[in-house]
DNA sequence: GACAGTTACGCCCAACGTAAGCATA
DNA sequence: TATGCTTACGTTGGGCGTAACTGTC
């Protein structure tokens, strides 16, 4: 159980192949051999089938273990360099797309700043990586309560920003027309597949027992206005902000009113935050927030 | 950043000797010593000042990092291990004090079982390591909410009961007349400091900016009617289930009106859990629950 | 027979233990 | 002076590469 062959098998399960991996890595296919047999033989059971190179089950579960652990280990070292690191002159914020509403925007200082919009699962990755100084994700969830984020190291998180829910829907949709929408209502309804960018729905799926959400159209960029567009064609449903569904400029933005869930907006930086970024992580609590958090466990 | 070196590190930490940790870990000392140092030059920083032994800022912050994970690989071993080891006879059940209301004891198997009850936060920790095959934890939480337990391992959690709360009061205290309390009303009050047992009050203080929780006693325990003949006896405020509070025997329970909170029940079993844990979740489901469970993230 | 993973074998360095060195109470 | 961490040094084994082997398309 060694890092360094849990890295190697995950390289190994991803290019389905001994010596993609080894090339990768830098080692001889034969070393990757070995080191794959090491772990076998650690854990007494095969996880890799080979020919094709595909995980067994069990290679499965072990990956499901090891991926998050390579993402800590990695964050740990990233965190505890950085605190020796000199500090850097220039302040990288990352951010998810719908992160970035009109106060974020405005509190952001303008110079020295690399933005950089991901994916919103990336951004607590690149915060605890040390590969952005400050992070902002939104989600969804009930009103004052706090995002259900991965945890990979120690990060402070501080909510920003709350607003209302909307569903932006084609013109000529059936339900374009209600006034306001409940989740049970679109229990049926084809929802855009875009969990970077559109608000995502697995979580929301278990609060309608029997409800089957429909998929439709993958989007795996994180551009807004693409992802309106999409809607707006009827490729699919988006949730949104209620602001920017609004001000799509396509479709129709109708109103969630139920159950009480809201966009939510979370800064994050390091426990140990450079000064660039505990400056910038004031000012945006200054200009938006803080906005209360209920509840820890 | 071997894990072999971390442990070490978190062992010397811990004994605040570099002999003793030695000892401990069937090392010399001088090998213990060559361990730290590697550490050291690997992250380009002092990690234990020496005479006495004691962490840094930069050690402080590497156990932070280090105990979870050391933790997590200890989980994700026992879990692979578990994959291939024959099926115990016997079925151990990890569970915190309050989260064996009725229903769960009834649900329990009557034969082959070990019931272990433990400390709250040790609850996912047994699971997860393979220590126990089945855990039950308890918590506070909005209606219908899951409760936030660390992710050492990818568990499946399902919750099976939700009851409302109360406060346990001792019998001549000025709030005990009241029909209901609201958080607000206790802010000031003093509670009973018993993380295990008693339901847990770091995450409610956040619900209440401003207000600050006095804490007395503290309880270390994991026997519930000690706990209540202690709030009893004034010793501090004790937040149980309704149900227990109001059987407790001793002292004034006062239901909690609100914010809306709940006391949670719910089970945890491996993702792939043994047959006799499957047939007690199943049971334990079928009796109870299984109670609404809303949003992921 | 070509491609891809395994096995054999030799080499080397990382890591441990022994033992001497050194600093602090 | 005693205790306890560090440094020096010799030894060993784990892990890598080279190369020969084997199984599968």
């Amino acid at each position: 159980m060694d890092p360094h062959l849990l890295r190697t098998f995950v390289t190994v399960a991803r290019c389905a192949s001994f010596s993609a991996a080894a090339r990768e890595l830098g080692y001889t296919q034969s070393a990757v051999s070995q080191q794959i047999a090491a772990l076998e033989s650690d854990l007494r059971t095969p996880l890799l089938g080979r020919r094709p190179v595909a995980p067994t089950p069990a290679g499965e579960r072990l990956l499901e273990h090891a991926r998050p652990l390579l993402l800590r280990l990695d964050a740990a070292r990233a965190d505890l360099l950085r605190l020796t690191a000199s500090p850097p002159e220039r302040l990288t914020v990352t951010a998810s797309p719908l992160a970035l509403g009109a106060g974020a925007v405005a509190a952001l200082p303008n110079t020295g700043v690399t933005l950089r919009v991901v994916d919103r699962e990336t951004v607590p990755l690149a915060v605890a990586s040390g590969d952005g100084d400050l992070g902002l994700v939104d989600g969804v969830a009930a009103p004052s309560d706090p995002l259900r984020l991965p945890d990979l190291a120690p990060l402070t998180v501080t909510g920003v920003a709350e607003e209302p829910l909307a569903v932006l829907l084609p013109a000529g949709h059936p339900l374009a027309r209600c006034p306001a929408l409940d989740l049970a209502d679109l229990a049926d309804a084809r929802w855009l597949d875009a969990p970077g960018t559109a608000l995502p729905l697995e979580g929301l799926r278990s609060t309608l027992s029997g409800a089957r959400f429909r998929q439709s159209l993958r989007y795996d960029g994180t551009d807004v206005s693409t992802l309106c567009r999409l809607a707006a064609a009827g490729h699919g449903l988006a949730l949104l902000p209620r602001s920017v569904a609004g001000a799509a400029g396509v479709g129709v933005a109708v109103p969630l009113a139920s159950p009480a869930l809201v966009h939510r907006t979370e800064v994050l930086v390091p426990k140990v935050p450079t000064a660039a970024a505990a400056v910038a992580a004031g000012r945006l609590l200054a200009h938006a927030g803080p906005v209360p958090t209920a509840r820890g466990q």
